[in-house]
DNA sequence: CTTGACTCGATATCTAGGTATAGGGTTTAT
DNA sequence: ATAAACCCTATACCTAGATATCGAGTCAAG
């Protein structure tokens, strides 16, 4: 017996707004998996899942095309694979450069923590240096 | 010498829109150092750093009043010390649970690529699984 | 068999974070 | 001394991602 949430239920359960919900639809970020007689939308637990998944994924700054391609990562027939592979790839290096600033982010914040715990004063930003390692855009002076 | 830059070369060399940086302005983000007799506003280095850490934070998922308070942390008189160490613990936690997600979705990243060169098929998402300790907020409207 | 909570689609409105434009002054290189 | 390339303020507009509202159909409980 596989569970069958309205429109309500599944947005209450992930915490999300009933027209969030109409919306990812709208966008084919997440269709219902399939309607009653009257036309009410039905859910499974996996919708809840993958909506939590699309909200904390927005929490790391994916948008929300970003967050249809990881969605959308799956090894469907052995002969996609290499097509597959280079998109994970792509995906991983995303995800790797983002632990990497926020590591570095992480390292000043307790830095700042301990020069607190001695007292040190720090008229300076401290956190400023540490996203340093920018992709200059532009050029030098 | 220190150096002193227009708006246009400070926002040439962060690689972002001129009238972002009066919009920064506006927000009390990212302020001139100074203003020239006919009012032109005068940037450093320092601006230029700013802004790329703002761009930068932006990326992670920060929005601008988050950015805004990482910005402020420093410990500017010794008698202040407990409050900012708080801030920073606060932020901090922030951080590092930003950290632990990307992290799990690493993993999940990289059982998907090993099982593309065994040309495993995955019919169902795999990366859903990666977020699901959910926060569950609570409900809607 | 009605009433209140729920749902539908369609459309309008909102917030965050910019980006563009208009009308006018300033600097710089020719 | 004049045109190109800046800068100023103020205001309008734009995109992403939701939320709210409207008029109407549906369902469950008394």
């Amino acid at each position: 017996m596989k569970s069958s949430l309205t429109i309500g239920q599944t947005a209450k359960k992930a915490g999300v707004n009933i027209q969030t919900l109409r919306y990812y639809e709208g966008r084919g970020l997440l269709l219902a998996n399939a309607r009653t007689e009257a036309g009410y939308r039905l859910y499974s637990e996996e919708s809840v899942q993958r909506l939590r998944f699309i909200k904390h994924a927005q929490e790391l700054g994916f948008s929300l095309s970003e967050i249809e391609r990881l969605l959308k990562l799956r090894v469907k027939r052995p002969n996609q694979c290499e097509k597959i592979r280079k998109e994970v790839e792509a995906r991983l290096k995303v995800v790797k450069d983002k632990i990497l600033s926020l590591r570095s982010i992480e390292k000043t914040l307790e830095n700042l923590r301990r020069a607190c715990q001695t007292r040190k004063i720090s008229s300076d930003c401290p956190i400023l240096k540490s996203l340093d390692n920018a992709k200059t855009k532009g050029e030098s002076q």
